[in-house]
Formats: C-alpha cells, structure tokens, sequence
DNA sequence: ATGGCCTGCAACGCAGGA
C-alpha cells in the first residue's frame, strides 16, 4: 500500500493540487496538516468523486488534518487523550488493518517562547499517546509536520539553524523519546539523495536554492517498517504555481 | 539594498507559520 503525508498550508487554497496529486500518484492513504478549515467547509465531494474517503477534524483559520483513504477507515479518534485542546493536531484511524496517526505537531515559533514550552508538553503528550496505540496495533504508522528536523544532514545549513526552533537540542530530545517508545524514521532505511527536505522557505527563494528542512515524517512500527519498500519525498507540487511550502512524503509498503 | 512569502480573517493590517 501507497501511505503519504502532505502539509498543504489550507485545503481550500490547495485542493487543485492535492486531486491532481492523487490521480497521479494513486495512495491508498494521504494525510495532511494544516488544513485551515472548520468541518462545516472541509471539501469533502471533490475527495469522495475522486474515489476517497476522508476523516477530518479541523478549526477556524489554524491548524487542522485529515486523512483521506481509498477503503473506509474505522476506529476514528478525532481528539485523542492528551491532545484533546482547542488545537486540532491529531487524528487517528484505522484503515487496511494500519493503525495510522496523523500529526501537526506545533511549530514553537521559538526557543524559550510560551509556544516553545507547549510545542514540547504537546510532543510529551503525543509520546504517551503513541505509546498506548502501539500496545495495541502491532501495525502502525505516526505520520504527519513533525516541525523537528532529526540531525545535521536535514538541514541546509546545521550551523545556522544550531539551537533553533525546529533544530534544537530539547526537540531532539523529545523525538528520540518519541521514536523510543518504538518508531522507525523509514525514510532513512534506505538510499537519499543528500540534502533531501520537505519544506522551503517561500521568501528568499529558498526553494531554488534548496535551502530546505526535512521536518515531515513518516514513522512505523517495527513490524510496519519490516513491510517498507520505499520512501522518497515527491518535490513536483512545490514547483507549482501557489504552491504549498512542504513536499508528500510517500512510503510504499 | 540587511528584506525579500503565503493563508485566512475580516480586513483596508494582523496572527501565525517555519
């Protein structure tokens, strides 16, 4: 199965770009983050005429994910323990058997800010969670914006961004904690380009110059990530016009 | 040239992102 993680930055403002990714790419499972919309609006005929189902938790203006799946999902968690704020950031289901969890995780703004505290209480709170699903899936997949790009080879430049937001050594900590409880990054099981990222700065033209991060992933358990064939991380949409700032990851297993 | 972007909201600039 085809299982990918997008942060489109609003599903309304990106759906052209999603249905076109979709006929191309066929996933049976697509997660994405910061859909930006309350679910009154979430644009769910375009998804379901292109052959999806979609789960959706989302808020006015901030925020939001959804996971759209081409079999019906089950055991859909839209506010799970921990993670149950004013802040929709996670979503879980089932579907194909795979426990997948969709996450944003919060961005921090930066070091030492009142969002930077919660950015690591709310990744405490995902651990824990993440922890009790694992206990009772043997297949799973944490997916989603993690915002914490792991090591020196996914960043542009590790000097620069050194004890920053995104790249500090408390949100290291926090990820390997997380991938502890029994996760596997399984992009890196196998071969990448060297400076592979999945967001870029739209000013600048960080793009272009691939000043990039890689701070979207996909996790699986150990038995899941047994299963993986490939990952990769699909540049074409980012070179769109209006494009998203983040690039799919798509991992076939 | 020391800043350059994008989205949603209700504006006629702001908050937030990363």
């Amino acid at each position: 199965m085809k299982l990918a993680t997008w942060n489109v930055n609003s599903i309304r403002a990106r759906l052209a770009h999603v249905l076109d990714w979709l006929a191309a790419n066929k996933p049976d499972v697509l997660c994405l983050q910061e859909t930006k919309v309350v679910d009154a609006d979430f644009p769910i005929e375009p998804l379901r005429a292109a052959g999806y189902h979609v789960a959706y938790v989302g808020q006015k203006s901030y925020n939001g994910v959804a996971t759209i799946s081409r079999t019906a999902a089950s055991d859909i968690v839209t506010a799970p323990p921990g993670l149950d704020g004013e802040q929709k950031r996670a979503l879980a289901l089932t579907v194909d058997n795979i426990r997948v969890i969709n996450v944003y995780v919060p961005n921090g703004e930066r070091v030492g800010s009142e969002k930077y505290e919660f950015k690591l209480k709310w990744l405490a709170a995902l651990q824990r969670y993440l922890a009790a699903e694992l206990a009772r899936h043997r297949l799973l997949a944490i997916v989603g914006d993690f915002n914490i790009a792991p090591e020196d080879r996914d960043v542009y430049d590790p000097t620069v961004w050194r004890d920053q937001v995104l790249f500090s050594e408390p949100e290291h900590q926090a990820l390997r904690e997380l991938m502890g409880v029994g996760v596997i990054d399984v992009f890196r099981r196998f071969d990448q380009p060297p400076e592979s990222f999945t967001w870029w700065d739209y000013r600048q033209g960080g793009f272009r110059r691939n000043h990039g991060l890689r701070i979207d992933h996909i996790l699986c358990s150990a038995d899941l990530a047994q299963r993986c064939v490939a990952c990769t991380i699909d540049q074409t949409p980012r070179k769109l016009e209006r494009p998203s700032d983040h690039a799919p990851v798509l991992a076939e297993i």
